[in-house]
DNA sequence: CGTCATCTTGAGCTGCATCAACTGACGTGG
DNA sequence: CCACGTCAGTTGATGCAGCTCAAGATGACG
C-alpha cells in the first residue's frame, strides 16, 4: 500500500516533516500503512523487531510484564509519535494500541538508509528521542516518591494538556484515554486506590466525573496543587 | 585547552568515536576539557543550557527536587555517556558529579554543527539517545511497583555488572558509587530502608558489607532471584 | 580525643495493597 | 422484552510494607 504524505493528519509534526516533498515521497514509498485494533500488539517484548514506525492516530502504551505477569506501563505514544529501535536486534518492551490506532510502518532497512541518505531526519529523530527520554523523566520523577493523590491529579492534569490544542491551558473537559487499570498501570498504583483518589479530587470539587470516561476540570489550580 | 582523543580513556566507546581520525581532531578543537568536584553542578535545572559534554571519567546524576526539596535521581551517566539537550532552551534536570569528574564540553552550536557535517555522529548521538531512553524505563520499571528488597537487590546487581569488565558476569567485589541517601533518592525509599535491605540480603547470605562502601557479591543468583 | 557525617537499628504510625461485596452498563440468547 | 453473564468501576474492611521519628554505632578527620 502506499502513503499519501498528503492526506496525513501528521503531516507537519512527525519527523519526517522535516523532509522536502520528494524526499518524503521516496520515504512514503518504502513504507506502508498498518492499522491496529484496539490491545493488538505491534512489538512483543524479547522479539525480533526489524521495522519502525510513526503514529498517525490513535494512541500507542510501551509496558512490560513484571515475573507476576503485572503490566507496567512505560510510556504513552501519541499521533506523530515514532516507536522503534534501529540499535537493537529484540524489543525491549511490548507496544500495545490502546485505541483502534492507525501507523506509517517502514522496514529497518528502510529507516537506517534513509537517515544516512537525510541528515535533516536524523535530527528530526534525535530530537523526538530526546524528548521521548524527557517524558520518561518526568513519569520517573511522578511515580518515584509522590502520594496515590498526587499521582492521579498530575496524570489527570497531563491528559488534560494532550487533549487540548492550547499548549498553556488544558482542555476544562475531555475523555481519559485509559481505563481504570492502565492508569494503575502506568503510575505504579492499584485500581482502587486511583479509584478513591479521582472519588476525593471530586468530592473536594477539583474535577468532576462526567459519565464513564469523561472528565471535567472543575479548579484547574486545585488539582495542580494536589498534584505538588 | 585543547583536547588529546589519543590519550582519552573513552576514545573508542564514546560517540565521537565513530568519527574518523580527521574529522574527530576537527571537532577536538572546538571542544575543551572540564574537571568537576564531587558534588559540583554541570547543569542547573531551568537554567539555560548552551553546551554538552561527553564524560570521560568519574559518574554523574540526572536528578530533580521536587516541591519539598527532596532530591530524586532520574539516571546515572558513566564514562561514554553524554549529556546535554540540542533542542531545549533550557535544562529540565540537574546534572551533578557523583564524583571527581573530567568531560569533554562543547559549545552548543559546535555539536549541532557537528552532527550536520558528519551523519555518523547524529547516528551515533541517536544511538546513545535510544539507549539512555531505554535504560530509563528499565529503572522506571523498577521503582514502579517492585518491592523495597527488589530494588535494593537489582541496583546492587546493576552496580556489579558496571564495575565489571565482562559484560555477563558481574564483578565479585566493588565499591558503590553512591551513598545510602542517593541510592534511596534513586529508589524512591527512604535512607532507612535501604540500610535495612542490605542487612536483610548480607543476612540471608547474597551478599556481604567490605567496609564503608565496599560490596561482596557472595551468591549473586541469590541476589537476582530477590530482584525478581 | 572530640566533632561531624554517615550508617544502622528500633518502635510506632500511615498509606496503599489486598480481599471482598456491590453497582451500573452492555451484550447475548431464550 | 426480559433474564443472565460479563466487565469496569466504586466502596468498605483489614493487614502490612515502608515512612517517620528517635537513638545509638561507626568511621573520617582535625
Amino acid at each position: 500500500m502506499s502513503l499519501v504524505c498528503v492526506e496525513c493528519p501528521v503531516r507537519d509534526r512527525a519527523a519526517c516533516a522535516v523532509l522536502e516533498e520528494d524526499e518524503r515521497n521516496a520515504l512514503a514509498r518504502a513504507g506502508r500503512m498498518r492499522d491496529l485494533k484496539r490491545n493488538e500488539t505491534l512489538f512483543a517484548a524479547g522479539e525480533p523487531v526489524s521495522s519502525c514506525a510513526t503514529l498517525v492516530s490513535g494512541a500507542l502504551k510501551v509496558a512490560t510484564m513484571d515475573a507476576e505477569g503485572r503490566e507496567q506501563i512505560l510510556a504513552l505514544i501519541h499521533p506523530a509519535g515514532f516507536v522503534g529501535e534501529f540499535f537493537r536486534p529484540f524489543a525491549e518492551h511490548d507496544v500495545i494500541a490502546l485505541s483502534d490506532s492507525r501507523l506509517c510502518v517502514f522496514a529497518g532497512p528502510t529507516m537506517e538508509q534513509a537517515i544516512d541518505a537525510y541528515p535533516a531526519l536524523a535530527r528530526a529523530l534525535l530530537r523526538r528521542a530526546q524528548e521521548d527520554l524527557h517524558a520518561s523523566r518526568v513519569l520517573q520523577a511522578l511515580t518515584g516518591k509522590a502520594s496515590g493523590k498526587a499521582r492521579v491529579a498530575a496524570l489527570l492534569l497531563g491528559f488534560g494538556q494532550a487533549a487540548s490544542d492550547s499548549p498553556c491551558h488544558p482542555a476544562a473537559q475531555f475523555d481519559l484515554p485509559l481505563s481504570r487499570g492502565e492508569m494503575a498501570n502506568m503510575l505504579g498504583l492499584t485500581i482502587e486506590t486511583v479509584s478513591r483518589q479521582i472519588t476525593v479530587l471530586e468530592r473536594e470539587g477539583a474535577i468532576a466525573r462526567k459519565g464513564k470516561r469523561g472528565i471535567e476540570l472543575v479548579d484547574p489550580a486545585l488539582l495542580s496543587e494536589a498534584a505538588a
